[in-house]
DNA sequence: GAGTTTGAAACT
DNA sequence: CAGTTTCAAACTC
C-alpha cells in the first residue's frame, strides 16, 4: 500500500511536488516537470544529438553492439500477443540502433532494458532454457509506468497484462510515453542502454571462455549499503556479476573469493554442483541472460551476518578478492600478463556479456596450451608409427598369404574345426584387442582378413565395411581371420586399394585413440581428484573430513568406438556431474579433438575426430 | 498477503 | 555533486 504517500504529498515539503506524484494524484496525462516541459522540444533534439555522441567511456569500445544478441529477444515482449504488432519491429529496429539511441523523439523508447533488474528478470523469463517465457509484469502504482522505476518502461516495452495502475506505457498513451522517454533520455542519455557492460566480441567469446570466468561489469556500479551486494537489491548481484571498481557499495561481499558469496551458491545446497554446471552450460551455450542462472540458492541469511567485515567500500579484502578473480580469469592463459594489471578488476578488459555466473573448469589448471600441443604431437607420432608398423605387417601378411595359399586346401577342414574351438576363447582375445594394438600382434594379417566377409568367404561391400564401425566387429573378424577361415589369396586379390587404406586407417586410428583414451583417463582422474577437493571445500559446515565423510572416487564407464569414417567416440560417464568442458584443437590436421559436455547433468562426452 | 527493507531513480 | 524523496521490487513475517 502507499504507506508513504498515496495521494498525499509529504506534509513538510510543499514545494516539492514530485512530478510523478502530482501527476499520479491528479491523473494529469503525461505532464512533465517544468524542466522537462521546457526542453521537451529542444531537449529532444539535444537528446538526439547526445545520443550520437553519448558514448560513455566504458562503452565506447563496443562499436559492435555487444549486447545486441541478448537484448534483441528481450525487445519482443512475449506476452504482448494482443498488443500492437507494429510496435515490435520498430523496437527491434531501434534495438539494432542501440548505441545511437532513437534519433527521433517519437521513436518509441525502444531502448534496451536499462534496469539491471528489469534486464535480468527479462532474461530469466525469456531465455531460461531457451524457451521464451512470460515476462514478469510490473506493479507500478505511482509512476504511470513512465519512469525507469517501471521495469517494462525501462526495458523499452509496453506494459501488457501488468498489474500496474494508471499505466501510460501503452499505445493509447504513446504521446505521453514518448515524452517520458525524451525526458528520461534527457536526464540520462544512457538510460535505456544496458547497464552491464558486455563482451565486445559477442557471445561466441562466451563459449570460448566458458571454461573460465565470464564477467560483466556494471557500468555505473551499485551503491548498496546494507545488502552486502548479496541480495537482489543489488544490481550487480541480480545480474550475476561481481561488483567492480565502478561500485560504491559498502560491506561488499559480492566479489570472487567471498565466503558469503560462496556460501550463497554452495551453502545449503547439497546439489550445488548442479548450479555450477548450469552456470557452465549457460556460459557455454550463451543461452542464458543475465540472470538466466535462475534463482541462485539464496541462503536466507540474517542481517547480522552481513556485517562481517565492517569495512567500507573496497576494503583490502574486497580488492584482493577481485584481484583473485582476475587471476583466475587469466589463469588458463599465460599468467605473466595479469599480475601487473593495474587496478585489474572483474570486467576490465574484455568484459563479457551479462553473464551471471562464473565457472572455471576443474581442468583449467591441469590442461595447459602446451600440454595440448604435446598431446597432439604424441598422438601424431603414434599415428606415424602405427602407419609404419601397419605397412610392414601388411607386407608380411601378404607374403604369408601367398605361402599359405598353397597349403590352405589341406588345412581348411582342420582350421574350421579349430576356429569353432577358438570361438570359445575369443572373448579374452577381444578384450585384449580393445586395450590397444595387441590385436595386431596377435593377428598380423588382420587388416587383410578384416575386409572379407568371413562367413561367406567373399569381400565385403563398401556398405558392410561402413557398418564395421564397431570395435567388436573388428575384433570378431580379426579373430576369425586369425583362425584361417579365409582364403587370403582369394580375398586379398579382390580387395580394392581403397578398402585397404580404410582398414589401415582404422587400425591406425585405433592405436591413436587408445593412447588418447589413456591420456583422457588420466585427465579425468585428475579432474576427479580436484573436484573431490573442491566438493569438500564447498561444504560450509564441514571444513575437514570426518570419519563419516565419503570421498567420492567415482568410477565411470568408458568406451571407445572407433569407426571407419574417421570418427571415434569416447564416452565417459562419471557418476557425478562435474562439468568438464574443454575444447581442444590440434595444430595437426589429422587430429581434431573435441571434449564437450553436452548433457546438463550427466557426464562428459569425449569425442575424438580425425579428419581423414 | 501485508508490511518492511532496500537501493535505484528522481528530484532539490 | 550531495542530500533527500519517491518508487517498486525484494524480502520478511
Amino acid at each position: 500500500m502507499e504507506q508513504r504517500e498515496g495521494g498525499e504529498f509529504p506534509p513538510k515539503i510543499s514545494a516539492q511536488l514530485d512530478a510523478s506524484t502530482a501527476e499520479t494524484a491528479t491523473d494529469i496525462p503525461a505532464r512533465k516537470p517544468a524542466r522537462q516541459l521546457d526542453f521537451s522540444g529542444g531537449a529532444l533534439t539535444s537528446a538526439s544529438v547526445v545520443m550520437t555522441e553519448h558514448h560513455q567511456p566504458q562503452q565506447i569500445s563496443k562499436p559492435s553492439h555487444p549486447s545486441q544478441p541478448l537484448q534483441q529477444p528481450q525487445l519482443v515482449k512475449p506476452r504482448q500477443l494482443p498488443k500492437p504488432p507494429q510496435l515490435q519491429p520498430e523496437m527491434l529496429f531501434i534495438a539494432m540502433q542501440q548505441p545511437p539511441p532513437p534519433p527521433h523523439p517519437s521513436a518509441r523508447p525502444v531502448v534496451k532494458p536499462e534496469s539491471p533488474r528489469a534486464r535480468s528478470r527479462q532474461n530469466v523469463n525469456e531465455v531460461k532454457d531457451g524457451t521464451p517465457k512470460k515476462q514478469k509484469q510490473c506493479n507500478c502504482k505511482h509512476s504511470r509506468c513512465l519512469k525507469l522505476y517501471c521495469e517494462c518502461f525501462a526495458s523499452g516495452i509496453y506494459c501488457d497484462g501488468c498489474n500496474c495502475v494508471n499505466c501510460h506505457n501503452n499505445v493509447e498513451n504513446e504521446a505521453a510515453r514518448s515524452e517520458a522517454v525524451e525526458a528520461t533520455l534527457e536526464r540520462n542519455p544512457n538510460a535505456f542502454r544496458p547497464k552491464i557492460a558486455s563482451s565486445p566480441h559477442g557471445t561466441q567469446d562466451i563459449r570460448e571462455e566458458a571454461g573460465d570466468l565470464i564477467l560483466g561489469k556494471h557500468n555505473k556500479g551499485c551503491h548498496c549499503k546494507k545488502s552486502g551486494c548479496l541480495k537482489k537489491y543489488c544490481e550487480c548481484f541480480q545480474a550475476n556479476i561481481l561488483c567492480s571498481d565502478n561500485c560504491k557499495c559498502m560491506d561488499c561481499k559480492n566479489y570472487e573469493g567471498s565466503e558469503e558469496r560462496q556460501a550463497l551458491f554452495h551453502g545449503d545446497h547439497a546439489n550445488n554442483m548442479v548450479y555450477i554446471q548450469q552456470a557452465a552450460n549457460a556460459a557455454i551455450t550463451g543461452a542464458i541472460g543475465s540472470s538466466g542462472y535462475g534463482s541462485p540458492p539464496l541462503n536466507k541469511k540474517r542481517k547480522g551476518q552481513e556485517l562481517f567485515y565492517g569495512s567500507t567500500v573496497k576494503d583490502p579484502v574486497h580488492r584482493v578478492g577481485q584481484f583473485q578473480q582476475v587471476n583466475q580469469i587469466k589463469d588458463s592463459v599465460p599468467s605473466s600478463s595479469l599480475s601487473s594489471l593495474p587496478g585489474a578488476r572483474p570486467g576490465n578488459g574484455s568484459a563479457l556479456g551479462p553473464s551471471k555466473f562464473t565457472y572455471r573448469s576443474l581442468l583449467a589448471d591441469i590442461i595447459q596450451p602446451q600440454d595440448l600441443k604435446e598431446l597432439c604431437s604424441v598422438l601424431a607420432v603414434y599415428s606415424g608409427e602405427a602407419a609404419k608398423m601397419l605397412a610392414e605387417e601388411r607386407h608380411t601378411a601378404e607374403k604369408r598369404a601367398e605361402d599359405c595359399s598353397e597349403s590352405s586346401l589341406h588345412s581348411s577342414t582342420q582350421d574350421t574345426h579349430q576356429s569353432q574351438k577358438d570361438h570359445g576363447t575369443m572373448k579374452p582375445l577381444t578384450d585384449d584387442v580393445s586395450s590397444g594394438n595387441q590385436a595386431m600382434k596377435t593377428s598380423p594379417d588382420a587388416s587383410v582378413s578384416d575386409e572379407a566377409d568371413v562367413s561367406k568367404g567373399r569381400p565385403m561391400s563398401p556398405s558392410t565395411l561402413a557398418l564395421m564401425c564397431d570395435e567388436q566387429d573388428m575384433m570378431f573378424t580379426t579373430a576369425a581371420s586369425l583362425n584361417g577361415l579365409v582364403d587370403h589369396s582369394i580375398v586379398s586379390s579382390q580387395l580394392s586399394q581403397g578398402q585397404r587404406l580404410t582398414e589401415a586407417y582404422s587400425e591406425q586410428e585405433r592405436i591413436v585413440l587408445t593412447k588418447f583414451r589413456d591420456c583422457l583417463n588420466r585427465l579425468i582422474t585428475l579432474g576427479e581428484i580436484k573436484e573431490t577437493k573442491y566438493s569438500l571445500l564447498a561444504r560450509p559446515d564441514e571444513t575437514e573430513v570426518t570419519s563419516n565423510d565419503t570421498i567420492n572416487v567415482r568410477t565411470e564407464s568408458r568406451t571407445i568406438q572407433p569407426t571407419n569414417n574417421g570418427v571415434a567416440k569416447i564416452t565417459v560417464m562419471p557418476l557425478s556431474t562435474s562439468p568438464m568442458t574443454t575444447a581442444v584443437s590440434s595444430p595437426y590436421n589429422d587430429t581434431n579433438l573435441k571434449i564437450s559436455s553436452p548433457s546438463e547433468n550427466v557426464g562428459v562426452n569425449l569425442q575424438t575426430e580425425r579428419e581423414v
